[in-house]
DNA sequence: TATTGAGATGAGAATCTTTTTCATTACGAG
DNA sequence: CTCGTAATGAAAAAGATTCTCATCTCAATA
């Protein structure tokens, strides 16, 4: 149940915190910048403010429920931690974002870190390419 | 030569074109926004427009002269591209910025888009860790 | 259940980054 | 050296995010 996550994130249970994560969990789309977050709440008839957008996405970046992605566009977009790891791979051309995990990448990005005297604590992996339908273009 | 890089690149060898890519040549730092760029430069004396500063790395960037990231912060940083390609390792406390080449890294990245019908046309990595002498913070 | 205070919200202002507009200027081909 | 095109600078505009502050709401407790 979403209040009990956003309780054990120290959060209050408010409604606008609900609203965005039931809407973050229904989403069709797995990555919505908080302007997404907003309009889609706004359509659907839901009183918000843009500002409690941002603020609460901030905090549950924070808490751990969703994690920011600064990918190219000069927006972050957020996205609903669903335990499983994952990098990501985008279609230049179409925008199109698949997501892959690859234990091979995974377990060397760790042994980088120590070679150099890091604990890794995080990773951002993003492959930029073309994807089946726009190898030419 | 600058100049040369310039032309290469399909570009007039102008003055602002030459003062940017020798600030990059020459800063200590590896990574830098568009403000530091200016603001570098009017520091230097030197006569500049910030909007000429963007247009010219974006510019650049096109030409493969640099690299811009998105790293966090919401703002960009250009790194020149000194021809070998690096990923970076960051750390969370200081903000320290250390480069690494993995092979095999590399090697997995492009197998992994082959698999998933994309072609790899580029890539970012960023390892977020805690360096030596933040371990314990 | 009513009270109440800390924390949360919404609207709009403010801030920050980046892009656009447009009149002026400078490169470089001839 | 002349001239057309591309580049520049300043300021305005646009876009994203944060801040301010008066108001409201959750949830502990009386």
């Amino acid at each position: 149940m979403d209040n009990q996550e956003i309780r054990k994130a120290g959060l209050k249970v408010t409604l606008p915190r609900v609203k965005i994560l039931e809407l973050l969990e229904n989403s069709t789309q797995r990555h919505v910048s908080a302007e997404d977050v907003y309009k889609l709440l706004i359509d659907k008839g839901e009183e918000i403010g843009l500002a409690t957008v941002y603020r609460v996405l901030t905090q549950f970046e924070a808490a751990g429920l969703v994690t920011r992605h600064n990918f190219e566009g000069g927006h972050a977009v957020f996205e609903l931690d669903r335990g499983e790891h994952h990098d990501h791979i985008v279609c230049v051309v179409c925008g199109k974002v698949e997501e892959f995990m690859d234990a091979t990448i995974e377990q060397r990005q760790r042994e980088v870190a120590n070679e150099r005297g890091f604990e890794m604590a995080d990773h951002s992996l993003i492959i930029y390419g073309r994807c089946n339908e726009h190898k030419n273009s």
